[in-house]
DNA sequence: CTATTATTCAATTAATCACTTGATTAGCAG
DNA sequence: CTGCTAATCAAGTGATTAATTGAATAATAG
């Protein structure tokens, strides 16, 4: 029947299919791009650079896992993460992960750092900064992700559009910049690109999920 | 060469190696015995019930994912948790599982409230308790692990040795036992047998590798 | 109705994984 | 040295998994 038979093996078959679902890297990248807001299956294929079979199946091993829960619309079934938890255990794994394996460490060094290697800022400054006018906050990330949610008085500006905004920036004012977590490169792009202008750029600290899972405010559709 | 070629590909494949370590049923048992501390290898096998050669593979994989580290005395190897994270980790996937699969509540409504349905004693209030000497702590884990850390205060009584104690309590004090964490079974058994014999009897919230996680007072060898 | 689009299903292949078994190494005692 | 114990290694198995492909289904538009 059911794997193993006493109640401890079978509780622990449970868990190990939360387990499961999080061992398969193009899985983890779905979540990471899930925690942004809802997407259509189509939609997180052509984002995840993945065929549309192979997406709906790992989407299904993810429900059948309960980290995502999916509705039906016309064509399209949106998927979405099923709670807040399940963000928070994506960032433990990442964090876990960072903290103890060297190849992590030396992956951010290599591809993140060399981009920007000056302090993030805390979410608690952005909040307070942004405002009372001091700073605008731009979100890097593509236009359906923000249109999902973003920080509250954000303003998107997807990294491809940057170069076409560079002139409109008053250099006297900081730019805060902020994409899909801290693993994401667009926010580091960006602050380059920025710096490259003459304008003061730096990024916050991880990206939107955790802001919002810091019940930080957000703008959502 | 290691796993994809794009940055993002090969920063979900470090997160996937954790989520691996993460997806054998066998293995997050071990980590539940490792977050009651440090074991060597033989003595895993035996809680476990597993075959040594078994054990000592999975504990590989756990150390290559990150989530433990080894130290060797004697003939003995060592493995301990590399981190309060990686605690924390195990508890989310569970919270998670036990949140988003009905199987998990279903058997934890089948093994585990069929035993004791009271609501369980927090964590604060047992150490205000405790420290007032209003109630009696039983650790009722094997004194393998009560020795390798307690809480603060709790006398060790193993499940199997409760029956010879059981004249030796107070009618009048109240009793609170704790385990390995909110899915072992020791103490609710416990307090089964402690109720038969007309005592006043609860459960802590969770077992020891969660009050340690949440920095309350513990003594360790 | 037919055509189109989004998604899922089903079958296949190659790769990886879990577990068992027996041999091997490492440390220690006599 | 020999014997003993703890742990690891190495090989082989059967099972599970990931990704590909092409077909099937479902909802909608014309």
């Amino acid at each position: 029947m059911s794997n193993g038979n006493t109640f401890k093996q079978q509780i622990f078959t449970q868990f190990a299919r939360v387990g499961k679902a999080l061992s398969n890297s193009n899985r983890l990248e779905l979540l990471e791009f899930l925690a942004q807001g809802e997407r259509c299956v189509e939609s997180l294929a052509r984002v995840a650079c993945l065929p549309v079979a192979n997406v709906s199946q790992h989407l299904q091993q993810l429900r059948q896992a309960g980290l995502v829960v999916s509705r039906k619309e016309g064509l399209k079934v949106y998927y979405q993460l099923s709670g807040d938890d399940v963000a928070c255990l994506f960032k433990t794994l990442c964090q876990v992960a960072e903290q103890h394996l060297a190849d992590v460490n030396q992956l951010v060094s290599n591809h993140l750092f060399t981009k920007d290697r000056l302090e993030p800022v805390p979410r608690e400054e952005l909040f307070n900064r942004v405002r009372d006018g001091q700073v605008v906050a731009i979100d890097v990330r593509p236009t359906l992700e923000y249109a999902a949610g973003h920080v509250l008085g954000a303003v998107n500006i997807p990294l491809d559009e940057l170069e076409q905004h560079l002139e409109g920036f008053d250099p006297k004012q900081e730019i805060i910049a902020y994409c899909r977590g801290p693993y994401c490169v667009l926010a580091f792009d960006a602050v380059v690109k920025l710096r490259q202008k003459g304008l003061k750029a730096r990024r916050l600290e991880d990206g939107y999920p955790e802001w919002k899972l810091a019940a930080l405010p957000v703008e959502e559709s």
